[in-house]
DNA sequence: TAGATTGTTAATCGATTAACAATC
DNA sequence: TAGATTGTTAATCGATTAACAATC
C-alpha cells in the first residue's frame, strides 16, 4: 500500500474503525463491508469507503473488505505496531492516572517514567518517578521522542521548553493553556474544556426548550 | 446580546480565548484587540474577530474588546456560570483522577458522585463511591442531566442505555467504542485514541525524514 | 445474470481567509 | 486627520455527500 497525503479528519476517524473492527467477536465472516461499518458507527458509507481506501488497497465488490488484513493496514498506518517511548511530566492526580493506565500499549504508546519537581509519590504501576532534574540525561539516553504534559497550566509552557531542548518532537498536553513551539514541533492538546464547552451547550439548550 | 446558531468549530475555540483572557495579568489595559489575541494563540485575527462577533457585542475600533466584558461574555455563553451537576460511572483509575481533580468548577462542572459495581474503594477528594444500584434513585432526586462514562469499552454501551434511562441528556465518555443512543442525546467522545494517532502519525513522519 | 458492493468523478456544503468599507 | 482596529461581503479552500460507472 502505498502512503497517501492524509488529511487530520481522516487520520482522526481511523481509530474508530479500528475499534470496531477489534471488538467484533471471531467466527462470523471474515469481510466486512463499508455499509456495515457505516452503520454500527452512525457515519455515512461513502465516507468509510473513502477513508478506507487511504490505508489499504481495495475491497472487494459483493464481499466487502477482509477484515484482519483492514486491521493490520490500519494500526500499521497508524504506527500502532511499533512503540513510541514518551516521558510525562507532573506526577498529580491526572498524571498518576495515565502513568498507571496500561491501556496506551495498545495503542504503540509506552510511558517510560514521569518526572516531577516534587517526586514524592512512589512509582506507580511499576513506573518510576524521578525529579524533573533528570529529564535531559534520561530522554537523550533513551532517544525519547515524545512528551506528556500534566502540569498546571501556568509550568506548562516552560516544561515543553524543556522537553524541546531534550529532543522532543511531538507533544500530548493535558494543560489549558497555549503552547508556543518551533514548527517542527507537534503539540496535540488534550483539551477537555472544548469537550465540556459542547456537552454545556447542548444542556442549556436542553433546558431552554422545557421552558 | 442575542444568540446567534454556533457552530461546533467555533464553540471549540471559545475555552481557548477565555483561557488565554484570563491568564493575562491585571493592570494592563482593560482592553485587547483580536490581533493581539490572535497572535498570541497562533491564529489568524479575522477568525478571532468573527468568533467574538458570535459571543459579544462590538468591540470598539482602535481599542478592542474590553476584557472583562469580553470573560463575562463568553463564560456566559459556554454556561460556566451556572453549575451543571454531573455523576461519573466507573470508579478506576482515571474515573477516580477525574472525581478528584478538582478543576472542572471552573467549567461550571460538578461530578456530585461517582458509581461503580464495585464501590471498594473509598471517597476520593470528598466524593463519594456509590454501588451502580443506587444511580436511579441518585439521579432522580439530585435531578442530574450529565453522566460521566469511564468504565472499559465492554460495559460502556450498557451503561450509557442506564444513564438515559436515569433521564440523563449529555454523556461525556472515556471509553474507547461507540455509543448508540436517541437523537435528543448529546454523546461526547473524549478520544485519547484521536490525539494518539495524530500524535504517532508525526512521528513517523519525523523519523522517516530523518532516514 | 442480477445485485451488492467498491471506487471515482462531480456537486454541495461549510468553514476559513481575503478584501474592503466603517469607525473611533 | 491618520491609523489602528472593527465588522461585513466576497472568494477560496477543504471536506463531505451525491451520482454513477466498474466489478465480482
Amino acid at each position: 500500500m502505498e502512503r497517501k497525503e492524509i488529511s487530520k479528519s481522516v487520520l482522526k476517524r481511523l481509530p474508530g474503525y479500528l475499534a470496531y473492527l477489534k471488538s467484533i467477536p471471531e467466527g462470523g465472516s471474515s469481510y466486512i463491508s463499508a455499509t456495515t461499518l457505516a452503520n454500527a458507527l452512525g457515519m455515512g458509507e461513502v465516507q468509510v469507503r473513502k477513508d478506507l481506501a487511504m490505508v489499504c488497497d481495495g475491497g472487494r465488490p459483493k464481499l466487502g473488505y477482509p477484515r484482519a488484513v483492514l486491521i493490520d493496514d490500519i494500526e500499521q498506518f497508524l504506527g500502532y505496531d511499533n512503540t513510541t517511548d514518551a516521558v510525562l511530566i507532573g506526577a498529580g492526580k491526572l498524571g498518576q492516572a495515565l502513568l498507571g493506565y496500561g491501556g496506551f500499549e495498545a495503542y504503540g504508546l509506552n510511558i517510560l517514567a514521569a518526572f516531577d519537581v516534587a517526586p514524592a509519590a512512589e512509582s506507580e504501576g511499576g513506573k518510576p518517578i524521578y525529579h524533573i532534574s533528570q529529564l535531559e540525561s534520561f530522554c537523550r539516553t533513551h532517544k525519547v521522542l515524545m512528551g506528556i504534559i500534566t502540569v498546571p497550566a501556568e509550568h506548562a509552557q516552560s516544561v515543553c521548553d524543556q522537553l524541546i531542548s531534550c529532543g522532543i518532537k511531538a507533544i500530548w498536553t493535558f494543560a489549558t493553556t497555549h503552547l508556543e513551539v518551533p514548527s517542527n514541533i507537534l503539540v496535540q492538546h488534550e483539551n477537555m474544556a472544548t469537550s465540556l464547552a459542547v456537552l454545556s451547550m447542548h444542556l442549556q439548550a436542553q433546558i431552554k426548550e422545557k421552558k
